[in-house]
RNA sequence: GCGCCGGUGGUCUAGUGGCAGGACCUGAGCCUUCCAAGCUCAUGGCCCGGGUUCAAAUCCCGGCCGGCGCACCA
């Protein structure tokens, strides 16, 4: 007969679209690919993990968030290394259809390493050359093209196309270019933070199972800036927090199985190599908890050496699992310096920190100030070479002045200079810092992965007097509609009542809905199915004894309270300050 | 991007060439003094384009979209 939903999955996308959570965009027009839109509840859901999330990484570690573009110029994603590594190339096989890596493919059968950087023309010589065949079926491949395939989205900017640009693949490259401002509001004292909580694009050939891979979707960053040096995290203050490792070994492992520990003793034990992840693992682990993730079905997982990212030494993942896979939902990398090397390399900006010694330094040092009146005669264009070998040797090798000549090598000949010519000089030189750049500490979060998590594990179907209910049981504090308030009936006073109260608990800030359609169980099932925490109905008996029903969602127990004190006593709840059954 | 399967009111679905049906939801009314009750009525649908046919939701082709597998996911 009817095909029931069989897992979690079917359920909650089946109610994501019924009541307003999320559904495909642009149905009207057959929908589009990989782009959801999240509708009245999810918007606010979606809202309030955000502000969690910025009370905890930005405003609770006293770090600054900032807001840029999703659109930046070819030369950012040049730096970043983007333009490049974010290619995939791609060889179709012409037999059996199937599509594979041809820098995979190159790698895996030849002795060339890094194929991935090499042009297209070669890559498709080198298929031609070694007589390369599809993996799937065995046909050869030599002269079938290589197609370039960017994951980043292309446009123009401006008329014409003389300026590309790119939707930004990820949030944080909008952190980095800024940095060298970022850093005088930092006062040039690190370690420092910046968040940002935007959207990112990334044109996947294949977006699946719901808003789990979408093609435009939110992250939440942090990017954490330090002295290579000297910074350490306070781990005492996430030290014994219960964490469930999935490390390498362990995943590599036959048997390999997860790690119940805490964050002290992993680091303390190397399992976790970065103390800095480790403080992250720790906070994060607290904080996922807090926005309604069940610890039971979370994990940390670390990556295997061969999936780390371009720019990371060590990388941790926070998975969540959804019907029996784990999928990833935030991602904990030391990224070093790479990127804002980068950026110090392609651009005209200092992307480093002047970092001044505790005493600043005496150094001797050899300089050679040449006397350009005798090598320009005598060396004619080579000039500027010869000034450079000199300058390399004072610095090597002091005692090559101690003679009346200085031998310098220049394209295989030796030239003898006279050291009178050479201004050769050793002086002290006073030092009183170094510009250094910072390493970089990322954790990056996942929103809407985030948004599809707290709603699963917040799933609930219970039995309530026999009947069937369905609910979610969401944190107080994220649910998107926090109170209902309802008549009990269809009655004038009893709506005129209800409607008061619903205007008083908005101006306390709640989230309120009022529904007086239908009777009083239909409404608390539709307020149990989107994850309404309560909801106050007002009766007969409310006219004269100025009191209400507080019922709640998990229990269904209910609760009289007097009006009075139901703007107070419901923000308590919200903010966790109050439990239900700690209520008269 | 390849392969398999699929796409029917808001949601879930029946219908395999001949008037598009049901359930739930939603709205109106009745009833109802706290958990999807009952009664009456109402709104609302064949993914898009082409083809075959007297006739297409149904068959064929293409596209779009989805699920799964492969690939991809720096």
């Amino acid at each position: 007969m009817s095909d029931e939903p069989t897992n979690t999955s079917e359920k909650l996308v089946e109610l994501a679209k019924r009541r307003g959570y999320f559904f495909q965009s642009a149905g009207a027009y057959g929908g589009v690919g990989g782009f959801y839109t999240f509708g009245p509840q999810g918007a606010a859901l979606k809202g309030n993990l955000e502000d969690a999330w910025r009370e905890r990484y930005a405003v609770g570690e006293g770090h600054m968030e900032i807001d840029a573009p999703t659109i930046m110029p070819e030369p950012v994603f040049e730096a970043s290394g983007h333009l490049e590594g974010f290619d995939d190339m791609l060889i179709e096989c012409p037999e059996c259809g199937q599509s594979h890596r041809a820098d995979h493919l190159v790698e895996d059968n030849t002795e060339y390493e890094d194929a991935e950087s090499l042009p297209i023309p070669e890559v498709e010589e080198i298929v031609a050359e070694y007589e390369l065949v599809c993996p799937s079926c065995g046909a050869g491949l030599a002269g079938v093209a290589v197609e370039n395939f960017n994951l980043m989205f292309a446009t123009n900017i401006g008329p014409g196309d003389s300026q590309p640009g790119y939707m930004r693949p990820e949030t944080a490259q909008g952190i980095f270019v800024e940095f060298p401002r970022l850093k005088e509001y930092a006062r040039n004292q690190l370690p420092f933070g910046v968040t940002q909580i935007g959207r990112a694009y990334r044109n996947e050939i294949s977006p699946r199972r719901s808003i789990i891979r979408t093609r435009e979707f939110t992250q939440a960053e942090l990017e954490l800036f330090l002295d290579p040096q000297e910074d350490e995290p306070d781990l005492s203050a996430v030290a014994d927090v219960a964490v469930t490792l999935y490390p390498a070994t362990e995943q590599q492992a036959d048997d390999g199985t997860t790690v119940e520990t805490t964050i002290g003793e992993a680091v303390d034990d190397g399992t976790i190599a970065d103390p800095w992840i480790g403080y992250f693992l720790g906070v994060s682990q607290e904080w996922y908890e807090s926005v309604g993730v069940d610890v039971d079905r979370f994990r940390f997982r670390q990556h295997l050496s061969g999936e780390r990212a371009h720019y990371a030494s060590d990388c941790w993942d926070a998975e969540s699992e959804i019907d029996g896979n784990w999928i990833e939902i935030a991602g904990f990398a030391h990224r070093g310096n790479y990127d804002l090397s980068k950026h110090q390399a392609h651009s005209d900006e200092r992307f480093t920190i002047f970092k001044q010694y505790d005493e600043p330094k005496t150094v001797e040092r050899a300089t050679v100030d040449p006397d350009m009146s005798y090598l320009g005669p005598e060396f004619g264009g080579d000039a500027a070479a010869v000034v450079e070998k000199l300058e390399e040797l004072a610095e090597r090798d002091r005692a090559a002045f101690d003679g009346d000549a200085v031998e310098v090598d220049l394209e295989g000949e030796t030239h003898e200079i006279p050291v009178e010519r050479c201004g050769f000089s050793v002086d002290e030189e006073t030092i009183a810092g170094e510009h250094i750049v910072p390493n970089v500490v990322e954790p990056s979060f996942g929103v809407d992965r985030l948004v599809y998590t707290v709603l699963h594990h917040a799933y609930r179907e219970d039995e309530v007097d026999g009947e069937e209910r369905t609910y979610l049981e969401l944190d107080p504090e994220v649910a998107p509609t926090f109170v209902g308030v309802f008549p009990l009936q269809s009655d004038d006073d009893l709506e005129r009542e209800a409607r008061a109260i619903a205007a008083e608990l908005r101006a306390e800030g709640l989230s309120v809905t009022y529904d007086d359609s239908g009777n009083i169980g239909r409404r608390y099932r539709r307020q149990d199915e989107v994850g309404t925490p309560f909801c106050v109905t007002v009766d007969y008996e409310s006219l004269d004894d100025e009191a209400v029903t507080v019922r709640e969602r998990d229990s269904t127990a209910q609760k009289r309270l007097p009006i009075d004190e139901l703007p107070e006593t419901l923000a308590a709840l919200r903010a966790g300050d109050l439990a239900f059954d700690d209520l008269e």
